[in-house]
DNA sequence: TTCATTGATCTAACATTGTTAGACATTAGA
DNA sequence: TCTAATGTCTAACAATGTTAGATCAATGAA
């Protein structure tokens, strides 16, 4: 490590730049506020900037355009995501996978529009090149916490990395079909069909 | 029934009429070709009359508005979508589940941007009130089919709604997430992985 | 054939979108 | 105090969905 060769900076300047991380900030919360309220169709520059009582091009002065600003909302979602699934795999070891489960289901219909935004929505660039870091750890988090349920069995998993990714597929297509209100019963029996085959899907994915 | 009230429409009238049709089909062809070229961001009211060479106000002696033309082409991909797995159905009754598995997967990939319209486009009247016809078909279809399957291993499902809903959202889940590019190992690992998961996923719903 | 009516299509316009350029004032640092 | 940088604004742009009104050809009855 070679920092620590730059001058300290000014006191101001250092009050300027948290202004500006704190505008930034803001203005990601507006957007979220509007589409929760809303939806996503009515997530535009000029309302997020009246929002907070500014002019529309101020958004431009924190990102490059509003890609941008989606991309990072996607961003947060998903750090939040993976720490609502790491304190989930903390419990007893039993209760585990439902508990993870139950998280990843209270963390997508907590903020819907959010969940939406991070699955799904088109021109963000997941599948292009390389997955950004907050998705990929997410993932990782995902993967520890399955692998330390097999354990706790005294056995392990076949494939890790296949079976976080086929439960986590299954998780995503039962609150994606929820959400869009395609499961008869509402999201009462939607979540109760997803906890039941959880079980069953989990130990298919354990070493014979 | 008490048709053949109305006097015969003239012959004129009646090409008019076909001509109407035509033109509306023309039209939805048009926006699916340039969803699949180029996103549907692409798919704009001026693209689609441009691609046949008329005005843009054009659309509105055929639709309502955007959105309309939107649900009548996924409500074509759902009608496509219900063939598909019918056909699947037919086959012998140790290889149906992988079939439909694999319909459902060739369906999707053969026109993402349709599926994409189908599942996850906002604005479109599912969770709303009552789902459309046709998506109510494509779930009929399924569960007879599961139902088929499962009787011709001499039992039946505990709960068939609840076992179509079940297996459908992981097929979704699987297509959604692979189709996003968020499975490492790209769409022929994201493939095997489902059909893998399938089987014992199908066990489960079973009467024990 | 003539002529009013109907239908198809267009141009022009509107408000709203994302975005950029240029002006203005305030602040920072010398 | 002077200059440069920073924050913010207004004004404009092209593109979007959509509507109103005009135009022009085909239709069907006299």
């Amino acid at each position: 490590m070679t920092t620590k060769a730059q001058p300290e900076p000014s006191a101001s300047k250092k009050r300027r730049e948290r202004e500006r991380r704190e505008m930034r900030v803001r203005l990601l919360e507006a957007a979220r506020v509007i589409a929760s309220e809303e939806g996503w169709n009515a997530v535009t520059i000029r309302r997020i900037a009246g929002k907070l009582e500014y002019s529309a091009p101020i958004l431009y002065q924190h990102f490059s355009n509003k890609e941008e600003l989606f991309v990072e909302l996607m961003m947060v979602g998903f750090a939040d995501l993976a720490e609502q699934l790491r304190l989930a795999a903390e419990g007893s070891p039993e209760g585990r996978l439902v508990a993870m489960a139950e998280a990843y289901w209270a963390f997508a219909f907590a903020s819907p529009e959010l969940y939406q935004a991070m699955n799904g929505m088109d021109g963000v660039p997941f599948g292009t090149a390389e997955t950004p870091w907050e998705a990929k750890n997410a993932f990782r988090v995902f993967r520890i916490a399955l692998q330390g349920i097999a354990e706790a069995r005294g056995t392990e998993l076949a494939d890790a990395s296949g079976a976080v990714d086929t439960i986590w597929a299954f998780l995503h297509g039962c609150v994606s079909l929820a959400m869009a209100g395609r499961i008869a019963g509402g999201t009462e029996r939607s979540r109760t069909l997803m906890l039941n085959a959880l079980e069953p899907m989990f130990a298919a994915q354990l070493r014979d």
